[in-house]
DNA sequence: ATTATCTATAGATCTATAGATAATGC
DNA sequence: ATTATCTATAGATCTATAGATAATGC
């Protein structure tokens, strides 16, 4: 149809917003391509104008979601109450919300069992975000922090936001957000 | 056939065990029955035989995994040093052993979307673990830690593993681990 | 006689492709 | 004229079931 160029990049949006927010709410392998493309509004017949592979997909799918994320990191991070960054990411609303959630906690235990391409995708996207918790952390705590330092920090927010999700009580799960709180400042002070 | 009573359970055991196994190594979604039952010796049809359905494989391949985690856990915990036992939870080894290694690891996330039978499964399996931990930090700190406070620490220590799984670079992943071994002894200390 | 296992298959779904259709730019 | 979209389909795989076969206990 040759539409105008912006149409076709519109759409590409629409069905990445579809995928990231599908395979993070349900799963990568537990997704197929038809529910991403009539979440789009589309048939499935035109994925593969916009993208080489349900792999392609998601790699640009966890491009899009880390970037997103680490915007509004970075928005929010200068100058910010560390108990009050905490608990946004231990809320119930994020437990409640995987989606639109953070990708780690949503998708890093699946990404680590794809190909190395998708993987190195995934860290690099990853990266900044924990660039900038490192540095946030150093000057809260006056010495250097590293990445790997703030990969600690994550590993311990997303770990905990699994189990919370994982419990199918909602006065224990709660109960975990809470100690995930406390042991997350901990660590960062 | 009528065999003799234990080659059900022995045959019942090799499913679970191949089961618990892959599950962890590739996720639940991904892996079919077929292979499930080949990897067990046997072909697809048998498989209703010995269990009513996926999910009823999975809580119980689950609990197999988290109920054997559980004891190799308690023989090594009563009197161990603190280094240790995070130094192997966080190792090379496991990273790259995930199909034997820790369950919250391998499937918290993916369990988390899973029906709430298979949900309570999970954290009624796990809690075991979490009380033991939580009695190991409450006699090391000399004060009470509660059993979400225990969640936590596994959180991080899950989380840190999944990161250095999803790392493409070894030198990165490592320092993941190590990162992570540190902040779990502050924590736990 | 009982029943664990096998082969075979139903019916749904998966990723990916082929070819027709239709909506736009030139 | 170009190309995004559609319908249709290939070929593989998924969970689950049906019915035949064969290995055991009584």
């Amino acid at each position: 149809m040759r539409y105008a160029p912006e149409h076709n990049d519109a759409t590409r949006e629409r069905i990445l917003e579809a995928a990231s927010r599908l395979f993070q709410e349900h799963g990568i392998a537990a997704v197929g391509l038809a529910k991403v493309m009539a979440e789009a509004g589309l048939t499935v017949g035109t994925f593969y104008t916009h993208f080489e592979s349900k792999e392609a997909l998601l790699q640009e799918a966890l491009l899009r979601s880390l970037d997103a994320r680490h915007e509004a990191l970075v928005q929010t991070l200068p100058g910010a109450d560390l108990e009050r960054v905490v608990r946004a990411y231990l809320s119930p609303e994020h437990r409640d919300a995987s989606g639109t959630g953070c990708p780690v906690a949503a998708l890093a235990s699946e990404v680590a069992r794809h190909p190395r391409a998708t993987r190195h995708t995934f860290s690099s996207h990853n990266a900044p975000t924990l660039d900038a918790l490192a540095a946030w952390l150093s000057s809260r705590r006056g010495k250097k922090v590293g990445r790997a330092d703030a990969a600690a920090l994550l590993g311990l927010l997303a770990g905990t936001l699994q189990l919370a999700r994982a419990a199918p009580d909602r006065a224990e799960s709660d109960a975990i957000l809470e100690a995930g709180v406390r042991a997350a400042i901990r660590l960062a002070t």
